[in-house]
This record gives C-alpha cells, sequence and structure tokens, in this order.
RNA sequence: GCCGCAUUCGUCUAGUGGACCAGGACGCCGCCCUCUCAAGGCGGAGACCAGGGGUUCGAAUCCCCUAUGCGGCACCA
C-alpha cells in the first residue's frame, strides 16, 4: 500500500483565496482520510509577487480553518527545506540533468525579443509560443553566448510530434497533442525555477502520492509529464479539481465580493461552517446529507465523489450554514466568539453579559459582526432613536404614552429584572388593561429602551440592561412624547 | 485565433441502463407559532436532465455531432 502524502503549495502572492483553500481542505481531508501526511509548501519562486506577509496569511487562514500540517516550513519534516526559496541548488542541479539528456536546453533569446515575437505572432492570427530558435543552436552559436556571457534560461524541449496523456483521477484520461505544447522556460535567469520545474522536483523528492490543483492548471499537465519521463520518475496520481467561480461563472476575484479567507474570518463567519460550505462545493457524500462535521468529513471524504464541473460560490448558502453552527454553540463558546467582534467595535462586552445574550441572539444573527448591532444598546450610555418610531402602527402619542407609564409602573416594583418570566406577564397585563395589544405595547417599550425596532426579546433584553438603565431611558422616552404631545397642542 | 475542460431546478448537488413522469439542501412563496426580528413546524412553486442524432426492449446515465460557458496560451503561480 503506497503511503499517501498530499500537499498544499501555495505561493505567498496574497491572502489565500478560497478557491485554493478549498483544494487545500480536499488535500487535509484526503490525507486524514487515509492515515496520510499532509504537507504545506511555499512556492515562493517568483520574486517580483511575492507579498512580505504573504507565509503569515497562508498559516493563519489554514490555521483558522484548522487544517493542521504534519510538514511544513515552520514545523519542518523530513523532506525540507519546504520553501522553494531554499531549495534553488535542487532546481539547478535538476535542470542540469535534463540538459545532459537533452530533454532541455539553454536559451539566449531577450525578453524583448521574445516581447516581439509574441506580438508578431499574434498579428498573423498565431497562438503565441516560443518559436525554438535557441533549441537549433549550433555549438559554434551556443559557444559565442557563452563567451559572451549572455544571460540564459533553461527550456523544456517538448517533443515536436506525438502527444501526451494523463491520467487524471477526477476527468478520466486527459491528451493534448506535443505540437500545442510551448517550449517552457524551466529555470529563469535569476536561477529561480518556473512552477514546472519546482512542483515536479519537488513532488517527487517529497515523495507526494497525490496531486491536487485547479482545473486552471490542465493545460500545462504535459510539460510536467514530460519532465517526469525525462527523469524517469514515477508520476504522482493527479487529479484538477473543478474551479471556485462567481455568480457570473467567472474565476472567483475581488468583484465578487470576499475571496479571501481571512475575510470570512473577519466577517463573522465559523470555521466549521467554512469548512463545511467549502467541502460541499464539488464535493457530496450522498443525495440527502449537507451537514458534517469535521470528523464525518474525514470519515467520508473520497476521491471518487468530487464533482468535474465548476461551482459557483453561493453567498446565501454560506450565511445559512453559518447561522445554523451559530446555533448549535453552547452559550459561552458563542460569548467567546463573540467577544473580539465588540472588542473591535470598542463596546465594553463583558464575557457575562455576552454570555447571558447569547442564547437570546443565536438564532438570530447569521455571522458574528451581527451580534453588535444588535445589542450595542446594552453597552452605551444612552440610545438616540426617531421619536415618532416610539408610535407603533394603530397607535397615537397619548396611547404610546400611556403604555410608557403602565410599563414604568410595573418595572419600578422590580428591585431587580431577574424574573424576566413574570415582567413579562405583568407587562402583558398592563397593556392588556390599556386595551393594547401586544405588538404596539412591547413595540414602543422596545423602541425606548433599545432604540431599535427590532431586537432580541424584550423581558430578556431589559434583564440585561438592568434597572437603572431601563428606567431611565423610559423615562426619557416619557419626557420626549410629553414634549411632543404638548408641542403638537401648540402648533396645532 | 489555437488548445483543453465542462453542461441535472436560480444556486450547491443525488443519480454510473429499468427502483426517476429525476431525490435532497439553500433561496423563494404560503400557512402555523409569535412582543419585533429570527428560529422552528407544515405545505408549495421550481429541471422537458444544453440541443440534435444514434446504440438498446429501455437512457439523465453509453457513442457521435453541434451549441454555449469557462479555463489556458509569461523568464506568474
Amino acid at each position: 500500500m503506497l503511503d499517501i502524502r498530499v500537499r498544499f503549495a501555495p505561493s505567498p502572492t496574497g491572502a489565500p483565496h478560497v478557491g485554493n483553500i478549498r483544494t487545500a481542505l480536499f488535500d487535509y481531508l484526503w490525507a486524514r482520510h487515509t492515515g496520510g501526511k499532509f504537507i504545506l509548501r511555499i512556492e515562493d519562486t517568483d520574486q517580483a509577487r511575492e507579498v512580505e506577509n504573504g507565509l503569515e496569511l497562508i498559516l493563519e487562514s489554514l490555521r483558522y480553518l484548522g487544517l493542521q500540517w504534519d510538514e511544513g516550513p515552520d514545523v519542518g519534516g523530513a523532506y525540507g527545506p519546504y520553501r522553494q526559496s531554499e531549495r534553488l541548488p535542487l532546481y539547478a542541479e535538476h535542470a542540469q540533468q535534463l540538459i545532459a539528456k537533452g530533454a532541455a536546453y539553454y536559451c539566449y533569446c531577450t525578453p524583448e525579443r521574445l516581447e516581439q515575437m509574441r506580438e508578431a505572432q499574434h498579428a498573423r492570427g498565431e497562438s503565441t509560443r516560443y518559436d525554438y530558435r535557441c533549441r537549433y543552436l549550433s555549438p559554434e552559436e551556443r559557444a559565442a553566448h557563452e563567451r559572451a556571457g549572455d544571460p540564459k534560461v533553461v527550456r523544456l524541449a517538448v517533443p515536436r510530434e506525438g502527444k501526451t496523456t494523463l491520467r487524471d483521477f477526477i476527468h478520466g484520461d486527459l491528451t493534448i497533442a506535443n505540437e500545442n505544447v510551448d517550449d517552457q522556460v524551466l529555470l529563469k535567469s535569476d536561477s529561480f525555477p518556473t512552477y514546472h520545474l519546482a512542483v515536479v522536483v519537488d513532488d517527487h523528492l517529497m515523495k507526494i502520492s497525490h496531486v491536487m490543483r485547479g482545473d486552471d492548471w490542465v493545460p500545462s499537465f504535459p510539460k510536467h509529464v514530460l519532465v517526469y519521463q525525462a527523469f524517469g520518475w514515477e508520476i504522482p496520481l493527479h487529479g484538477h479539481v473543478p474551479m471556485v467561480t462567481g455568480a457570473d461563472k467567472k474565476k472567483l476575484g475581488k468583484r465578487h465580493g470576499s475571496t479571501s479567507v481571512t475575510q470570512f474570518r473577519d466577517d463573522g463567519y465559523l470555521p466549521e461552517a467554512m469548512l463545511n460550505f467549502l467541502v460541499r462545493l464539488g464535493w457530496s457524500y450522498d443525495d440527502k446529507t449537507e451537514l458534517f462535521t469535521r470528523e464525518q468529513l474525514i470519515e467520508y471524504f473520497t476521491l471518487d465523489k468530487i464533482e468535474h464541473a465548476p461551482a459557483i460560490f453561493d453567498y446565501g448558502k454560506l450565511d445559512w450554514l453559518n447561522g445554523y453552527y451559530i446555533r448549535q454553540l453552547s452559550d459561552d463558546d458563542l460569548a467567546a466568539r463573540m467577544l473580539p467582534f465588540f472588542e473591535r467595535a470598542r463596546l465594553k462586552a463583558d464575557r457575562a453579559t455576552l454570555r447571558a445574550l447569547a442564547p437570546l441572539l443565536k438564532e438570530r444573527i447569521k455571522k458574528l459582526t451581527e451580534a453588535v448591532a444588535w445589542s450595542d444598546f446594552l453597552f452605551v450610555d444612552d440610545v438616540e432613536y426617531d421619536p415618532r418610531s416610539l408610535i407603533g402602527k394603530g397607535m397615537d402619542a397619548a396611547s404610546a404614552l400611556a403604555a410608557l407609564r403602565a410599563a414604568q409602573h410595573v418595572l419600578e416594583k422590580y428591585p431587580a429584572f431577574d424574573d424576566e418570566q413574570k415582567i413579562e406577564a405583568e407587562l402583558r397585563a398592563a397593556s392588556d388593561q390599556l386595551g393594547l395589544k401586544p405588538a404596539p405595547f412591547f413595540g414602543t417599550l422596545r423602541v425606548a429602551v433599545t432604540g431599535k425596532t427590532v431586537s432580541p426579546p424584550l423581558a430578556g433584553s431589559l434583564g440585561l440592561l438592568g434597572r437603572e438603565k431601563t428606567l431611565r431611558r423610559i423615562a426619557r422616552a416619557v419626557m420626549v412624547l410629553e414634549s411632543k404631545q404638548s408641542g403638537d397642542r401648540v402648533t396645532g
């Protein structure tokens, strides 16, 4: 039985994208499912595109989702280093071997020349590709370039005939005619490898058993297969996972909304919801199950259930899932997870209050960020609102005033608001006595106390707000209505 | 332009020749519950399985063609 070793190999060019991280999830699940190893390798071979905190963003994203890696740049492992920029000699050496085997050659073409070449090809309506100029250089010409010290790259010598096939465990056999494959650069003039050399060398050296990557890599598989064959290496199992797209079916990008994993974290999405959502983009277990715990995913995940076609990232369904997982949280847990969002909003929310608030918000919020807007009235001195909203539908200023005074009477009797059920019952009775339906009665009280027309259940909210603030706010609302009434009389 | 991949309700998907006049979930609509908002319960609309040819007693499922969409065509990954 072969040792399962799968790797996630991002390049540190920015915050990891949900599409990429979905692939990482598949990698992780496959490793855990099989008892294999999940390896993190950093493909930092493009110095120009690298971002300073790129590595940190990758690690953060993986940690947020709990995709723990077994080998990687920070934890090491038997096949390191795990940063390609630290493996340069390896690539140079292997490029050398390919040249010796006649599978690759030095190319002295300048970027300017290549640019002109492509322009000309484009003008002629041809597909752009290297024109083989340096592939067939005479020994003399080659020596001249060497003597002149011209910068050079190493290019793969792709056969001009035949075709190359890759057995893909998601798509089946993929085949591309060699005549359509470019003589790709393998080693750049700055002595860094390109992706095409580095992946093959590293996947082989790191004994990777399964290569999973996005569908957008399909067109370049022949280059990799050819390199494997030139070395005489066994080709790992490959699977090209379908793309994750926006609603317009185009590759997910900034214009589609949030796309980076860390952004979702900051927007208040739970890792368990993200995990569940991401895995269902391109993978399913059966015809009924939508909800999966991490443990279940590890148990159920198999490669044969991966979808072939691209999937649209449905933000609405993610919200539903997130709401579902929030409802499953214990009050303590929810409180702990909400805390940072209140801190970020500069509200002095203490753990105990949040813990008591949790059951009230649990079934009302879809994201942790929403907790703040629902409950900020608890953590400020006073609330602002449009006085007109004190008067509900079917009410007038007089009835609203009566409702508030009745509430005042009821609430003043209680030294503490701890018996919510009893308070609610009494408020209801008071409302009844005034001949008001509960809706307008509680509505007026709600605005007076929370400043909102929508809030968590009132009795619970009053309990959390406390007697002093509650009564103060009601008294203020009474004054507002009184002055409004007298004002009405004066002007009317 | 060339090459490649894909195509089941709006969306994510189940489906691998008969159990499918196509099942589940999100969303949507209605009802119930209800102090607001949710959550929850119940019910409903929604896919001639991209189109056209075959193969077969029988096709969403196999083959061919077409269409459409997407992806790739760098000394980027």
